[in-house]
DNA sequence: TCGATCATGATTAGGAAG
DNA sequence: CTTCCTAATCATGATCGA
């Protein structure tokens, strides 16, 4: 049974579905059968609303209903919106139902009493601008220096340098800036990108010929044009602001547990369907353009940007690059605590009525002074008793609250979060980077830079049925396990995990999860991805069959909005290891080719 | 040397106001 | 449209004491 599993699993998967057939269906289970194509295109699969007379484009709204709109909300769309934009009225529904059906906000609010819902008025009729002691004037547009600093190395050099930088060797890059004396780096590496592919093809489709020369074939030829397609469109004067990557609002992606969304199935490139399926993650608030490259890398699959806060209790921005299913998803039981209240019962009692705070923010690699939270204290402890403390030092707490993310643990008292919580809050099981001597200062580090489980397991749990009988998984920057954990709690067996994580600290902490779950598969763990090559994985994958999985969320420290010192974009000397990450998923897709 | 502690803004986006 | 405000943000490096 278990013998040829990854053949079998892949049965009911269609990876060579037509994008012609690629549509967007209603969640409305299975009583409507009414679709909309993506594209300024209705489809009705059932007949009856076919010739129905109506004021406005009938046919549109019959589909609308159909999909479980309102008749006000259809109008409101249309209205917005050109009758003839099928796209934008269904996307401005998407964006009225999902806020329609956001309870976070409005409804977690325990107590509704007279004025609370007019917090915003009030506070623009109360404001008083006489703060404590910070009044800084940042002087806006002083200076515009652009840092010369590179520029003292020859150009060649530099590119050399970048290129090596994200990983790949002085060959491939010297050969393909041979071969494109004038292209940018981006192109630089869609070149060799594609020379990668056509090796690989190589390698696997003629074993015997020398490595050295970039042989041509057909493969790589139709990867070459490709990539010099993508170059003419970027010479021509398609303006780059137009490619520019947004983030949705509300940050829901597909959707989430509490807010259905209508999509349920998405048009993916040919070059990205698998297998293997892979799953990619980083930070949402990158810098300008940095989706776009990493989108680009990743076959152009658009992300994925979800705000964990419409998992758990503490807000998560970030966004998802996979190829996975994207219907029938289900999320984690039991739902973790999604208000603070419900999450840290034992903050209620000193909870203020001034803090409206329902949801935590970002939790991130470290935690607040114990000077503010003092601070904070002996500035409370002036105001008189019985009374709220004076407006502008409720701002001034609320803002430091939200900064670090403080929670009221006594009365006046105000404190980071434990470990614990944090853990709990990321939906780890508890302890899970406890002891081992990680120091908690580490714990924090770790923490921070993990994945939130319920989010990822949302995501992955269309594995479930596709992989009965479990899966091999390769994870890259496993860090202390999200992916692992996750397919755990879902229930899905891991047969072979390779894991790749530069920190031992990490490394102990999944090692240790790995022994006491019990688990039947088997954990390799190396250090650097940088040391994953071909050859490697080619024994792995040789040995239990191929990855079914590839799971990844690459360094986001030059990237964080926190980073004061080094948010240098994708180039950084942390995030430039992202390329790592298209380039081993590359490695692993033909792999698999040459396998089948 | 290790761990704990703490000070250190800028880059985005979005909305309101002009 | 521009300008100004609010808001959020998987961090780094220096320092100190054990």
């Amino acid at each position: 049974m278990d013998g040829n599993a990854s053949d079998g699993d892949y049965g009911d998967i269609d990876w060579d579905t037509e994008d012609e057939l690629e549509i967007q269906g209603g969640i409305v289970p299975s009583s409507c059968a009414n679709v909309v194509a993506p594209n300024a295109e209705a489809v009705v699969t059932n007949g009856e609303a076919s010739s129905s007379a109506g004021p406005l484009n009938s046919k549109l709204v019959q589909d609308l209903l159909g999909m479980g709109f309102s008749e006000q909300m259809i109008a409101k769309a249309i209205k917005e919106n050109e009758e003839t934009n099928t796209e934008l009225i269904v996307e401005s529904l998407l964006t009225y139902k999902a806020l329609e059906e956001s309870p976070d906000e409005l409804n977690s609010v325990p107590q509704q009493q007279h004025s609370i819902d007019n917090g915003v008025g009030q506070l623009s009729s109360d404001y008083d601008d006489n703060f404590l002691d910070d009044l800084s004037e940042p002087l806006s547009g002083s200076d515009s220096e652009i840092d010369e600093i590179t520029s003292s190395l020859p150009k060649y050099d530099k590119i050399l340098l970048s290129l090596a930088n994200m990983g790949y060797s002085i060959e491939e890059a010297s050969a393909a800036m041979d071969r494109c004396p004038e292209a940018s780096i981006l192109e630089l590496t869609d070149f060799i990108r594609a020379a990668q592919m056509a090796k690989a093809d190589d390698i696997f489709f003629e074993e015997e010929k020398p490595k050295l020369s970039l042989n041509e074939g057909l493969k790589k030829r139709k990867l070459y044009e490709l990539a010099m397609r993508k170059t003419k469109k970027r010479k021509g004067m398609l303006t780059e602001e137009d490619e520019v990557i947004r983030l949705p609002n509300p940050m829901i992606g597909f959707g989430t547990p509490t807010h259905s969304l209508v999509v349920t199935h998405r048009m993916l490139p040919d070059e990205a369907i698998g297998p293997p399926f892979f799953y990619y993650e980083n930070v949402a608030l990158a810098p300008k353009g940095v989706w776009d490259t990493i989108s680009r890398f990743l076959y152009d699959v658009e992300p994925e940007f979800v705000d964990s806060k419409y998992f758990c209790a503490a807000a998560r921005k970030r966004g998802y690059i996979h190829n996975l299913p994207i219907n029938n998803r289900f999320p984690l039981l039991p739902l973790p605590p999604r208000t603070i209240n419900d999450a840290l019962p034992l903050t209620k009692r000193w909870w203020p009525q001034w803090d409206k705070r329902t949801k935590l923010n970002c939790l991130q690699t470290g935690i607040g002074s114990a000077k503010l939270t003092d601070g904070i204290r002996k500035a409370l402890e002036k105001c008189r008793d019985d009374h709220e403390p004076p407006l502008d030092v409720q701002k001034c707490v609320i803002e430091q609250c939200r900064r670090w993310n403080l929670v009221w643990v006594g009365k006046n008292k105000l404190a980071p979060l434990e470990p614990d919580e944090v853990e709990m809050l990321l939906g780890f099981p508890r302890n899970h980077t406890r002891g081992g001597g990680i120091s908690r200062t580490d714990r924090y580090k770790s923490l921070g830079n993990s994945f939130q489980v319920d989010t990822v397991a949302y995501h992955l749990s269309v594995l479930k049925d596709i992989f009965p009988n479990g899966l091999n998984m390769l994870s890259l920057f496993s860090g202390i396990g999200g992916a692992e954990v996750a397919l755990h709690r879902l229930g899905i067996p891991l047969k072979n995990v390779v894991s790749v994580e530069i920190s031992e600290v990490n490394r102990d902490i999944v090692r240790s999860w790995w022994e006491q779950t019990n688990q039947k598969g088997n954990l390799i763990h190396l250090a650097d991805v940088q040391q994953l090559n071909g050859d490697l994985l080619e024994q792995f994958m040789s040995s239990f069959g191929g990855f079914d999985l590839v799971v990844g969320g690459s360094p986001c420290n030059n990237l964080a909005g926190s980073n004061r010192v080094s948010r240098d974009g994708l180039q950084g000397e942390h995030s430039s290891l992202f390329y790592q990450y298209p380039r081993i998923l590359n490695l692993v897709k033909f792999i698999m080719k040459g396998q089948q």
